[in-house]
DNA sequence: TTTAAAAGCGTGAACGTTAACGCTTCGATA
DNA sequence: TATCGAAGCGTTAACGTTCACGCTTTTAAA
C-alpha cells in the first residue's frame, strides 16, 4: 500500500507538505503542488482510514429529522431500525446519531426539530421530508458545510447530498398488475387514499390506474378517507365506499394503514374481497399472514435509513464521492414469503 | 472512549500486560489477570479497529471456492458481483480475495481448486457447495483456525461458521401460488427440473408440488430436461412434454435455465403460456420485461456474496460474533418492478 | 541597504494497539 | 552460596495520518 510517506520521499519533500497539499491547506508552491498530485493520481494514493481515525479522532455527529415513530401505524420505526442498523456496523467509527422526531401532521412541529438540530452542531443530516414546503424553507438556512440526505420523499429545488427512495408511480403500476391477477378481466376496484393525501399517495394512485387504464374491462374508482377518524366512522365511510360500487371486487390502499380498511371491511361484510396494500407494519404483516391482505408492496424502507446514514458516513468520513439517487426496489411480499422479510 | 491505556492505569499495570491478558498471551500472575478482566468487563472495553489495524497492516487472504461465472447461464456472476461490491466497501481494510472456481459437474475439478485454495494460506474460506459430497471430504481436512461460510447451499454433517442461503422450499411454494392466481383453479402445470437436479432443484419442486396439493382443480406433473442438450434437441423434449399433457397452462422452471424453456416453447407453438423461474440472469431478464416470463423468483444472489464476505470480514477481522445461518428473502420479481433490481 | 512580512517547507508529537525485547524478583538446583 | 531459569511485568518502536509550530528563504516596503 502506497502513503503519504512514499509519495513524500518520491517528491523530494516532507509529508507535512504532502498532507497541506492533500487537504488544500495552502502555503505550498505550486510546482510542489502539480508534482505531488500528478504522483498521487498516478499511484492512485488513498488515505489510510485507520491512521486518519486514530488522530481524528473526532465524533461526527448525525442528525435525524424524521417522523414520530409511532405514526403511519409505526411506519417509521422501520426507518428508525435501518438507521440503527447502519450505526452498528459503523461502530468502528465514532458516530453518534441524534434523532429530532416530529409531527408529521404539524408544520410548526418540523421547524422546531429541524431549528433544534441544526442548534446541536450536526455534521450532517438525514431528513424525511413528508412536510416538502417547511422542508424546503428549512433547507435553504441550512449552511453549506452541513450536506442533508433526503429518505422517503425529496424536496424539488432543493440540493440535497442525496436522494433514497423509491419509484412511487411504478409501485402502483406494479401493485396494479397484481390486482388484475387477484380479480380477472372484468370487475370494479377501488383505490382508497386516506387523507391527508401526500405526494407518494397520489402517485402510486395515478401509477395503479395507469395500468388499468389499458385493461377495459376493469373500471377504477378513486375515495378519500380520513385516516385520523375513529373507527366507527372509518366503517362508515368504507361501508358508503363499497355501497357505491356493488361489483367491486378488490382494494387498493396508498399506505400503511391498509390494516384499517381491511378490518374496517371485515365488520361490514363476509363477502370475499381482494386487498393490496402497503408497508411491512405489524398489523398488515398479521392480515397478510392470515390471508386477508393478499399482497403488501414494501419500499425497503429499512434499507432507506441503512443507505442514509451509509451515504453521510461516506461522504462525512471517507470523504468519497456518492450517489445523488437511490431508487429502492418494489418489493412484492405475500403470505408465502413474507417470513423472510426482516 | 476507554482505551488499553486507561484500562492499565487503573489496575496500575502497564499496557503491555494488559495486552497480554487481552490476548491470552500467558506471563500474567492470575490475581493480575482477574483484576484486568474485571475491568474490562465492566467497562465495557472494545478494541480500538484503528489502533490495530494500522499496527497489525495484515493483509487479510479470503479464498472464494465457486462454479465458474458463466455456468447456470452466468447466474454464478451475480454472486461475483455481490463478493466485489463487499470487498469495495471493505477497502479500508486489508482484504484480498482470490478465485477457485470449479466445474459444477466435474468432481475432480472441485477437488483440485479446493487444494489449491488451502495451498494459498487463505485466513478464511467461502464456499458455494454446490457438490455437496466433495465438499464434505474437502472441508474435514481444512485446519480448524481457517473458518469456511457457505452461500448459496449447506452440506450437513459439517460445522461452517455461516450458511447463507435460501429456503429452496419455501420458494417453490411461493411460486406455486403465484401460478395459481396465473392459471386459475382449474387447469394443469408442469414443473421442469434441468438436470442434473440438485438439492436446491428438488426441494423447489417439493415445494411446488405441496401447494398445489390443496387445490384439487389443478394437476401437476413433473418433468426432467437435459441441460447440457443441444438446443434442438432439447425443444425436442420440451415439445414432448407439451403433447404428455394438453391442457398444460403454465410452467415452473427450477432453475436459472428458464429461458431455454421459454425459447423452446416459442418455436413449437404461439399458444400463450404461463412461466415462472429462477434468478435474474439476462436471459431471464429480458424474456421478463417483454411478457414472455411472467414472474422470476429471485434468492438475492448477490446479496449472499456480500453477506458472505462481510461474515469472513466480522469473524475474522474484528472478531465479532455472528449469525450461525442467514435465510434471504424470497424475492418475487415481474416486468413491473424489474428495473429496480440491480 | 535594512527590516518586516509572507511564502514555503520540515519537524515532531499524538492517536490506540501490538509484540518483541529486556528487566527484575524469586525459588530451585548444583 | 552461587547459578540458572522461570514467572511476572514494563518499555519501546512501529503502523499512517494530522496539524500546530517553527525554521529558512524570498519578496516587498521603508
Amino acid at each position: 500500500m502506497i502513503t503519504i510517506k512514499d509519495i513524500a520521499q518520491k517528491t523530494h519533500v516532507s509529508i507535512g507538505t504532502v498532507d497541506r497539499v492533500l487537504h488544500g491547506r495552502g502555503r505550498v508552491a505550486k510546482k510542489t503542488e502539480e508534482k505531488i498530485l500528478a504522483l498521487v493520481k498516478k499511484t492512485g494514493y488513498k488515505t489510510n482510514i485507520h491512521g486518519r481515525n486514530l488522530v481524528l479522532k473526532k465524533t461526527f455527529h448525525f442528525g435525524v429529522i424524521m417522523p414520530q415513530i409511532k405514526q403511519d401505524s409505526s411506519y417509521w420505526e422501520i426507518l428508525y431500525n435501518g438507521i440503527e442498523h447502519a450505526l452498528a456496523d459503523l461502530s468502528a467509527f465514532n458516530i453518534k446519531a441524534q434523532y429530532f422526531f416530529f409531527d408529521k401532521y404539524s408544520e410548526p412541529s418540523f421547524k422546531l426539530a429541524a431549528s433544534k438540530a441544526l442548534k446541536s452542531k450536526v455534521s450532517g443530516l438525514l431528513i424525511a421530508p413528508v412536510l416538502s414546503d417547511a422542508c424546503a424553507l428549512f433547507v435553504h438556512s441550512v449552511p453549506p458545510e452541513i450536506p442533508y440526505v433526503y429518505v422517503d420523499s425529496t424536496v424539488p429545488g432543493t440540493t440535497p447530498l442525496a436522494y433514497i427512495g423509491q419509484d412511487s408511480f411504478q409501485s402502483g403500476v406494479c401493485a396494479a398488475k397484481l390486482m388484475n391477477l387477484l380479480i380477472g378481466a372484468q370487475a370494479s376496484v377501488a383505490i382508497i387514499r386516506i387523507l391527508p393525501a401526500d405526494f407518494h399517495i397520489n402517485e402510486r394512485a395515478k401509477g395503479f390506474s395507469s395500468f388499468f387504464g389499458k385493461i377495459p374491462g376493469v373500471s377504477v374508482h378513486t375515495f378519500d378517507a380520513g385516516g385520523g377518524t375513529t373507527q366507527p366512522q372509518f366503517v362508515d365511510c368504507i361501508a358508503s365506499i363499497k355501497a357505491s360500487i356493488p361489483d367491486c371486487k378488490g382494494f387498493f390502499v396508498t399506505n400503511a394503514l391498509t390494516h384499517r380498511v381491511v378490518n374496517a371491511m371485515q365488520t361490514i361484510s363476509g363477502e370475499k374481497m381482494r386487498f393490496i396494500g402497503y408497508d411491512l407494519v405489524d398489523e398488515n404483516r398479521r392480515l397478510l399472514s392470515e390471508g386477508h391482505i393478499d399482497f403488501i408492496i414494501s419500499q425497503k424502507t429499512r434499507e432507506q435509513g441503512y443507505q442514509g446514514i451509509y451515504t453521510l458516513f461516506r461522504h462525512l468520513v471517507l470523504k468519497e464521492q456518492c450517489a445523488r439517487e437511490i431508487l429502492m426496489p418494489i418489493e412484492i411480499v405475500t403470505a408465502e414469503n413474507l417470513l423472510y422479510y426482516q
